[in-house]
RNA sequence: GGGCCGGUAACUCAGUCGGUAGAGUAUCGGCCUUUUAAGCCGAGAGUCGCAGGUUCGAGUCCUGCCCGGCCCA
């Protein structure tokens, strides 16, 4: 169905504004001028905010005495023309700084050139000495500017800045421009992944880039992407997760390894899910899921020092405490706990049905796993009210198809999920090594296809028989980094923490 | 997929009961040597998301569609 069809012509052919043609009439003036109006021959040696810092604390008597040229560049965000005095802001990477353009102290004819061809918006360099100013304001008393590169579009309200949600995601490039909490907000998510690279490489774990396109997409179980690879005449899925290319190089003999890296999944948009996320993955031979529930206290904790320099962040009202050890619980004692559904009440399949219909929570009837079920109510009665960093143990075999089982009840699987602010930030498990159960267990996953669509079509032959090849003993996790970054920046939705979340096309913009 | 809310100048937003389309910012012209959401005087700028319908008359009411947000599945 072509959605476009009731659009008509002039959607496409938006004509531009009167302050555009302002814009570009005057490129045309500077290059009659002799002007080149994208020059690329100036260095900046100075920062906004180091000059800031360094003289922001002495006096303007202070400052007569420093003879030093700084020299600056950045966008102009502010022109405040003052008959012979012009102020304007310079936002630079680091921070925003104040001009002075005066009369006298730049010739008239540059003076001019300044008050008519340069807008805000314009790149410019600049070079000066430091004054302050009568409110105490670090300001630069500007000797020779420069325009390195004419802006035709009219920057966005100075005062609120760019508001709109859709246009915030589909120009994120103004968004940065006019917000601050932006810059800092994705500063901020690079912080955390370079603190959570550093914490593997240092404990002695190999980072490591698997394929992002697989023949058979598995490792997890969602709707893939697909795409064709005309040589190969093959169809190849996007990664859904990296999962089982990571085991391969266990039994190569990495011992540890990790990966952060795109995972693909063919769902819809919403606060919680963007079609591309990002995840940290990372394996360990000779440890187990227990083993794992200590490192992920200790590098959560380590996290929040370096990011928040507090065992403690806010999120969504909330105070998060990752201060170890952290609680644990049961998985199916929480059903029963927690959910209130009646012992007997559990393992029957009907009772089941009907005790989650008068939740409101439609179960698959088809779906013969009660597992899968049970999984549903957790998710539903459960999830959300795990505000404390909780780790959930004791899942169903039936849903963890690549978990060890537990040794004292077959039927468990030794693995958990952690669970923050009522989302699921992490799943790790002891890892299945038999070839013989993993076998067994992917063809009686690959029987429910039938029932969930999600499940990979096909066994994956190859990691089986990398398994036969004998997979030490080992434990892996994976953790969600978009939502890591959401509950570290206080971000109500994953788009906001994804410098260009993805949403529909629209011709017109 | 369903419910609710929104889309008006480049941006941020008003627009009453259906009766000529508004403000601020930005832009343009003028004044101003310490401003900082500068100020003052003046000017220009609109496919009211798109397409239909009702009406003498629609930004406003009705229908469908497009885009986005929030909630639910």
């Amino acid at each position: 169905m072509d959605k476009n069809k009731n659009r008509n012509k002039g959607d496409f052919m938006q004509e531009d504004s009167q302050v555009i043609k302002v814009r570009r009439e005057k490129l045309k003036k500077i290059e009659e001028m002799g002007v080149n109006p994208y020059p690329n021959d100036f260095k900046p040696l100075d920062r906004a905010k180091y000059i800031k810092e360094k003289y922001g604390p002495l006096t303007s008597e202070e400052l007569e005495k420093v003879k030093v040229e700084f020299s600056l560049a950045g966008r102009l965000m502010a022109k405040r023309e003052m008959g012979k005095l012009i102020f304007a802001h310079l936002q630079d990477a680091t921070d925003k700084i104040q001009l002075l353009v005066a009369k006298g102290e730049v010739d008239a004819e540059n003076f001019k050139f300044f008050k008519k061809m340069i807008d805000i918006g314009d790149i410019i360099g600049v070079k000066g000495r430091i004054i302050k100013t009568k409110t105490g304001e670090i300001t630069i008393l500007v000797k020779e500017f420069k325009l390195l590169t004419k802006s035709l579009r009219p920057l966005p309200e100075k005062y609120h800045g760019l508001r709109d949600t859709e246009l915030r995601y589909r120009m994120r490039y103004l968004d940065l421009i006019m917000n601050e909490r932006v810059r800092e907000l994705f500063r901020t998510r690079t912080r955390i992944v370079q603190y959570i690279r550093n914490y593997f490489i240092s404990e002695g774990f190999l980072e490591v880039e698997t394929p992002m396109m697989h023949p058979i997409a598995g490792g997890a179980t969602a709707r893939p992407f697909i795409t064709y690879h005309n040589a190969l005449e093959m169809n190849l899925y996007l990664r859904i997760a990296p999962e089982l290319y990571l085991k391969r190089l266990i039994v190569g003999g990495f011992e540890r390894v990790f990966e952060i890296n795109r995972n693909f999944r063919n769902e819809g948009v919403s606060t919680r899910h963007n079609p591309e996320f990002t995840m940290l993955e990372f394996y360990e031979a000779y440890a187990t899921y227990e083993d794992l529930i200590k490192r992920t206290e200790e590098l959560f904790y380590g996290l929040c020092m370096e990011i928040k320099g507090k065992p403690t962040l806010e999120y969504q009202g909330h105070t998060i405490d990752f201060t170890p050890p952290w609680k644990r619980i049961d998985f199916m004692k929480s059903l029963i706990e927690i959910a209130g559904v009646p012992e007997e009440v559990l393992y029957d399949r009907e009772k089941l049905f009907n005790f989650a219909r008068e939740k409101g929570i439609e179960l698959n009837q088809k779906d013969p796993r009660i597992g899968k079920w049970w999984t549903k109510l957790f998710e539903e009665l459960i999830e959300p009210k795990l505000i404390q960093p909780t780790f959930v143990v004791g899942f169903p075999i039936e849903v963890s198809p690549l978990a060890r089982r537990n040794e004292a009840n077959p039927e468990i699987a030794d693995r958990f999920e952690l669970y923050i602010a009522g989302k699921e930030v992490a799943n790790a498990f002891s890892e299945l090594n038999d070839p013989r159960d993993q076998r067994q267990r992917f063809e009686e996953q690959i029987k429910l296809r039938e029932v969930d669509d999600e499940i990979p079509p096909e066994i994956d032959e190859d990691f089986l028989r990398a398994l036969e090849y004998g997979m030490p003993p080992c434990a892996g996790e994976g953790i969600g980094i978009d939502r890591v970054v959401m509950l570290f920046t206080d971000s109500p939705s994953i788009r906001e923490v994804i410098l260009f979340p993805h949403l529909r096309r629209k011709e017109d913009l």
